[in-house]
DNA sequence: GTCGTAAGTAAAGATGCTTTACTCGCTGCT
DNA sequence: AGCAGCGAGTAAAGCATCTTTACTTACGAC
């Protein structure tokens, strides 16, 4: 037995109860997305959208050619390609000579990107904080988060595989 | 004390397990989202994307202008109404003269469109239905899915209030 | 050498939105 | 009656981000 009916104090049908899991999945990551960019924008990291911040994750080990980046995103090749100009043009990559030769040239992460990781994943750890806190109410603080981390977990384990498919900023 | 040891019988690190709440809210949908659009396929209801069902689901319950469409789904007037055209060629709505009078146009749901929705819920619920059978081991069935949809309630509501703002397919 | 393969680039097209700017039908005032 | 104004709807252009198609270039194998 859940604390469903702690769940929500106010009277009256409640219409987030019969929502699909899917919807409901939706709408808690989306509007996670929505506060972290928000927090972002405010700490002076704006103008990025979080597939940059999924291409700098992608890149940030060691750096990669845009083929591989394009394989990481589940994009094409000439997406990637297009991504890694913008990027380059704002500061954020350089195109450096492979090691491997080829027509091959590595993408690396400059400074500033690496800065905007960095806050990035501050956001994101303090949003789960503050999530934590809210979450679960009657149970020891964490738990509830930890339980849905859990069962989310199974879950892109059982449908996705491991690792995953990649995220992709539209369906 | 979770579970959580026995969710991995692999050995190493686990990159699922060290993934942010974000990301996992995100695969999590996406690959829910997926599946659900592959089964509707397959179920002969192919053609229309995720966006269509949540017209359809905005417009159930007694139609609506196609402003009142636009607002409910987040985009401009403009937007909902080049979505209308495109399903009134395809059969799913037909515009008929509003009540109220004025330019309004009552746009509604077509049996096709109210076939496609029941074949949708339906996809949904089985989807679901699979999910609470692989979540949660060792505990009893369904609990897993109960506690799931109970946190991300309470999440949604705390972040986007009641009701949260529109599902909008891109992020 | 030349052939195949893979990386990268170029250009056009598709899509699904927004922005800008208009027309039309009604209401209410004067 | 006449007209100001509002909201619904429509039209067209612009824009961002992707894909498709088609090419060029570097290297390795044989």
């Amino acid at each position: 037995m859940t604390d469903h009916a702690t769940a929500r104090p106010e009277h009256g049908p409640d219409p987030l109860a019969g929502a699909e899991l899917t919807f409901l999945l939706g709408w808690a990551f989306q509007l996670l997305i929505g506060e972290f960019t928000a927090r972002l924008e405010r700490a002076g990291h704006g103008g990025l959208r979080p597939a940059h911040g999924l291409a700098f994750q992608a890149l940030r080990a060691g750096g990669a050619t845009s083929s591989e980046l394009a394989q990481r995103l589940g994009v094409t090749k000439q997406a990637a390609g297009q991504l890694v100009d913008e990027l380059e043009r704002r500061g954020y990559v350089r195109r450096e000579p492979h090691p491997a030769g080829g027509r091959r040239r590595l993408v690396v992460l400059t400074e500033a990107a690496h800065r905007h990781l960095e806050a990035a994943g501050h956001v994101l750890r303090t949003l789960e904080a503050e999530v934590a806190g809210r979450l679960g109410a009657g149970k020891e603080p964490g738990a509830a988060l930890a339980g849905l981390r859990d069962e989310l977990a199974r879950l892109v384990r059982e449908l996705g595989g491991d690792p995953p498919p990649p995220l992709r900023p539209v369906w």
